[in-house]
DNA sequence: ACAACTCACTTCATTAGATGAAAGATAATC
DNA sequence: GATTATCTTTCATCTAATGAAGTGAGTTGT
């Protein structure tokens, strides 16, 4: 038997393998086998044989008896862009809306409580530390906002309960009334605006993408830094970037 | 016992599953089970089994009854990406040569024999269809020969046999004695310049980034539209392009 | 300089658990 | 409505994943 009991089928060794691989994915720095076997709970000899398949893939390179992420994960993401219709389709109507308002166009997926980087095409003037693709941001903050804000009632008040004890880039905690509210604006006007939430140095404009059915796919954004960016500038952008997201979200069948 | 015979220690069901994430990896459409059945040879309930830890992971996700890759190795792209020293350090390099130049900078990472796509900043004019994060190419076209006119004499002979039979985007075959040239200049002059050898409406110069010690990493490109892009205009570059790959090359410990 | 650590990696006997045959369920095709 | 093709679950068998114990290398402390 391979089932844990919760009817979900399972493969003991292969979950235990991207543990280790999840560990390595959340360290920002090499890890050593003891590191890893005490972070994932297993035997020395386990975490050794998984890492042994993982660097003949690629997908992890050892480095003096350290280990971390390889290249191969960089193929893997390739392999995700290329088949995403959403991001295929994504990338020549962002680099129109880079080109007409001058601003970097992000798009970010929604993955459960999460937003995903998927697609990025810089503007000008660009931002000092640009974002990599991949980057995880939560919903309950800047253009996460205008996806929660279309999202199910039950959901909404989930990501609501999540934003407790965030502090804010400017210094302040997140006030859940006051994240009610602004949800209640950005549905109204469809479009969220936010300078300086989690970097004070970005200011946003974001509009939702859903698939013709209506269910949240993720959000557009249009983003500079935020010297040069003033809000007069980014409402001047709205327009074109609401047609953006409106495009992205009438074309793809399902998912 | 858990080794393949060979002495590399291994655990065959983790390898079961990455051969089907592998399959994933390739296909530039959804798969149905039967179709990864077929392609890794594995009975369906192994299949099976395997695909829900990938799903429940978000590397991958179901579809009706097809199975694609999911966000989750865009999370994984990122774990490498914030870690990678060579990535992190050539970014701001990068976004400098391409402030200066006004060219797309591209970092390409050897892995084996090939090279990868790890950073890119885009420049203006853009590209029509940019090349997405994660993209492999072969080391005997384009920039990828400013790797390969530094690489050891087997290795270069190597690429060079690689080579054979492909055929550039200008419809002519490589010529492996053309190609020997190629190199020898390229590693005379320090960088290579290429025009529409891969994809015809993009002209590029690239030069080798090693590590301290001298070990080939990968190279680093500026690359625009043909038509906008003169060979003067490359060249142009090139001094800046070169003082770039030079900083990059410098500055890490080791890998 | 030697002892006492910590950590990386290997070997191998035990038995947990991965496997695949078979059957059931579901959907597509004629 | 019967037939075929594919998806999914169940379960007995026996492979192969596991972890205890051991080796060896490197580091720290006295």
């Amino acid at each position: 038997m391979a089932d844990e009991s919760s009817g979900q089928p399972t493969v003991r060794s292969v979950e235990r393998a991207f543990d280790v691989l999840e560990a390595l994915e959340r360290s920002d720095a090499p890890l050593r086998l003891v590191d890893l076997c005490r972070q994932v709970d297993l035997h020395p000899a386990t975490v050794l044989r998984s890492l042994a398949v993982l660097q003949r893939r690629g997908i992890v390179v050892a480095e003096n008896q350290t280990y971390r992420l390889g290249v191969g994960v960089l193929r893997l993401a390739h392999g995700f862009l290329v088949n995403d219709q959403l991001s295929q389709q994504a990338r020549p109507i962002m680099q129109r809306l880079t080109a007409v308002t001058g601003l970097t166009s992000s798009l970010y997926v929604r993955s459960s409580f999460e937003r995903v980087l998927s697609v990025r095409v810089d503007g000008n003037p660009q931002l000092h530390y640009q974002v990599p693709i991949g980057s995880w941001l939560p919903l309950y903050i800047g253009s996460g906002k205008a996806i929660t804000a279309h999202l199910p009632e039950d959901e909404q008040e989930a990501v609501i309960a999540m934003s407790e004890g965030y502090v804010m880039a400017s210094g302040k905690p997140i006030d859940a009334e006051h994240l009610r509210q602004d949800l209640d604006r950005i549905r109204k006007e469809g479009y969220s605006l936010t300078t300086g939430e989690r970097n004070v140095a970005v200011a946003a404009a974001g509009a939702v993408v859903t698939n013709p059915a209506g269910d949240v796919l993720g959000v557009l954004s249009v983003s500079g830094p935020s010297e040069h960016t003033s809000d007069e500038r980014l409402q001047q952008s709205v327009p074109e970037l609401q047609r953006a997201a409106h495009a992205l979200s009438g074309r793809h069948p399902y998912s």
